[in-house]
DNA sequence: AAATGAGTCAACCGCTCATTA
DNA sequence: ATAATGAGCGGTTGACTCATT
């Protein structure tokens, strides 16, 4: 093999960084056309300064279709923590027993909440066998006490065994509080919603393009720096009582969803304005994108 | 109000594996 | 059998947000 591995792309002409509207909308329009065969070359024939990986990342991470967002349920959080205990960190064969979830999306939610939450229930396993006398101490009071987790410190393979405990608290999700009738409300909120997502709807995105207002040329690569929290297009899952009360026609379908788009892309400036005869989007207070 | 630190997560890097010529 | 290539994977980074001081 020479003098070892070709780059895949020339890194001096390929963009980095979190990708734009305009360069997500290329991505998808191309690949609902075309597929993504040959992901070395969609970039080029999508007319995207992009690596074939990065373009690749992008898709299965956050722009296809059948992808979930959202927090992780205590369902899910246990089936990862099962799954770890199991595969390992071989977080695609993970991410494979859950549907919608990325092998990324895992991973970091294992780094960030889950291998703590083990962390601390060791620790609290040990203060106990340590002291049988010593009662619970309330910094410990949130732990969940499933007792079907059986991980180890050795078994989570990481650098952290000497971690500061202190940091896990209230991190199994950003917006769960510490009380436990407060989580296990959060918890119950979050199921409920999952339970009403429904299916996102087939529509050509190329027919889009003709549509949106807005100049796909290679200036728009140069896109003014996007807030972070519409940087990213947001698939919707839509509660169902929202999505179908105003009735199913495919036209009705498609105007919603557009709409949706225009305004995850920034290509309009309202957030919580209404469209389609009272269709109310979901924005970032959605709780499903908390 | 500003500075600082911790937590989060999207994206990149480099490697391995599978396939093809 | 071997080299070349592309896809996929896991580890890591760095920008960003939020809470605390």
């Amino acid at each position: 093999m020479g003098k070892g591995r070709a780059p895949c792309c020339d890194k001096s002409k390929v963009k980095k960084g979190p990708w734009t509207p305009a360069e997500d909308l290329k991505l998808i329009s191309f690949i609902q056309k075309y597929g993504h065969g040959n992901w070395r070359a969609l970039p080029k024939q999508a007319g995207l300064l992009r690596c074939g990986k990065s373009c690749r990342l992008r898709w299965i991470n956050y722009l296809r279709p059948d992808v979930k967002r959202g927090n992780f349920t205590p369902q899910e959080e246990d089936t990862i923590i099962k799954l770890h205990h199991s595969f390992g960190n071989r977080w695609s064969k993970i991410a494979s027993h859950l549907p919608g979830r990325t092998d990324n999306e895992i991973k970091n939610v294992w780094n960030t909440h889950l291998k703590k939450r083990i962390l601390k229930k060791e620790e609290y396993r040990d203060m106990k066998n340590n002291s049988s006398c010593a009662s619970s101490p309330s910094s410990l009071s949130s732990i969940h006490q499933d007792d079907h987790i059986t991980s180890s410190r050795e078994e989570l393979g990481d650098h952290n065994k000497g971690q500061h405990l202190d940091t896990y608290a209230g991190s199994c999700s950003p917006n769960t509080t510490t009380s436990s009738n407060a989580s296990l409300n959060v918890d119950q909120f979050s199921m409920d919603m999952i339970n009403q997502v429904i299916e996102i709807p087939d529509i050509d995105f190329s027919d889009m393009l003709d549509d949106i207002p807005i100049n796909l040329g290679p200036h728009d690569l140069d896109y003014p720096k996007v807030d972070s929290s519409t940087a990213h297009i947001q698939y919707p899952q839509l509660p169902v009582a929202q999505y179908t009360a105003q009735g199913s026609s495919d036209e009705y379908e498609c105007q919603k969803w557009m709409r949706y788009l225009e305004i995850e892309l920034g290509l309009t400036t309202s957030n919580n304005e209404q469209c389609c005869d009272g269709f109310t989007l979901p924005h970032q207070n959605n709780p499903m994108q908390v």
